[in-house]
DNA sequence: TGTACATCAGTGAACGCGCGTTCACTGATGTAC
DNA sequence: TGTACATCAGTGAACGCGCGTTCACTGATGTAC
């Protein structure tokens, strides 16, 4: 599964250490604004091991978003691994990954960061999402307007909800009330009628 | 009006040619991916013109952002001087944004990279489309869930509307078709019935 | 279990160059009379 | 209109340092017998 499956204990810490003070770094700055020596030195490595593990300073950049790519992408297929219904498969993505904000403020930084074109139908974290609005328009449950431009509609709320829920703390009763908003609005875009999305609304959040 | 304005000729064709350097540069990679050197050479420039003009990189680069807000928002309150409708006001801003995005691909590119953090109420550039719905919903036209995150969902669809425009080449009328469709998507989101959504989009498109 | 050897990963000093910034000089523009 | 002087902006060579990358060495881990 993990990177670090093929590797040495030794070297797994190393690495992992590198990664985690990625994490933190990449969450405050790009890439080029940090200096190889912030990341060994906050990593509590040398700076020769860097080099050991990733062949220069992009890909270790590369790296970090895949990652956290990979661990949104999970969360999501899990949440929604026994729920049929695309709308609420819809619905429950808004929510996870506004829950994956939350629980992961600086991932998050780093995920918005380095994706900046998200938009794209046939990104990889996407694909689900388009396979789920496929269904949704075949069964007639959008709006026309959903079925050319849909996918592009969600994941832009996704992501505007997700930057704004990083941004300043927030008691939790505010910080429902946008979620639940931003999914209601969203659902009704689509073609939704407000008593079933609503509902959606309701029921989406339970699950996680 | 202009920042130019107080400069001698000379000296405001060389700060010209360094800022449309800087437009071209920054449309493609950010600030800390480009040499000063390449800045000057592009702009047919001596180095040390740069620093007569921008106290360093930063400011040079913060300089661009800020000169290609002013350039949107003046053209958004352009277009809407004559609209009283808060709604027709709203769908017109985001046709205004997208039009923007068509005709200088470049600087939208530097707008996008530049202001990651779009989404506040604050912003100055989003002053005005929160003005338009603070008095959308005090008439009831909007959706209640619209009045805390109407503004949020709004800039969230302009965004990434505008970001989906640069990307690939396109017919006019698969873009004009993504433009209404959007608009039409996000209209509904925030409550407003079909019917009149559909004539809202009709009458803003042609304001543009 | 113990010894010898091989491999693997960590270490940090050293290198060198790319690039931001400075500065002394020059030529152009503007002003006074 | 012409001349002398002041100021303003352009120029590019030179500086120096921050930072990515390399490398010879060391210690740790694993393997054979």
């Amino acid at each position: 599964m993990s990177v670090e499956s093929n590797l040495s204990p030794r070297a797994a810490r190393t690495r992992a250490a590198l990664v985690a003070a990625g994490f933190d770094l990449l969450a405050v700055k790009p890439i080029d604004a940090i200096p190889i020596d912030e990341v060994v030195m906050k990593a509590g490595v040398a700076k020769g091991s860097f080099f050991n593990h990733f062949m220069d300073k992009q890909a270790f950049a590369a790296a970090i978003a895949t990652e956290v790519r990979l661990e949104l992408e999970e969360e999501i297929s899990r949440s929604n691994r026994d729920v049929a219904c695309p709308l609420e498969r819809i619905a429950g993505g808004m929510f996870v990954g506004a829950r994956f904000a939350i629980d992961h403020p600086k991932r998050t930084a780093v995920l918005l960061r380095s994706s900046a074109g998200v938009t794209a139908r046939a990104h990889p974290l996407n694909k689900g999402v388009a396979e789920d609005f496929d269904e949704a328009c075949e069964r007639g449950l959008l709006r026309d307007e959903a079925r050319g431009s849909g996918v592009l509609y969600w994941l832009g709320l996704c992501q505007v909800l997700m930057a704004n829920l990083l941004e300043r703390p927030r008691t939790l009763a505010e910080t429902e009330r946008r979620i639940d908003e931003m999914v209601m609005l969203g659902l009704t875009g689509l073609g939704i009628a407000e008593a079933k999305a609503a509902k959606i609304v309701a029921e989406s959040r339970e699950g996680i």
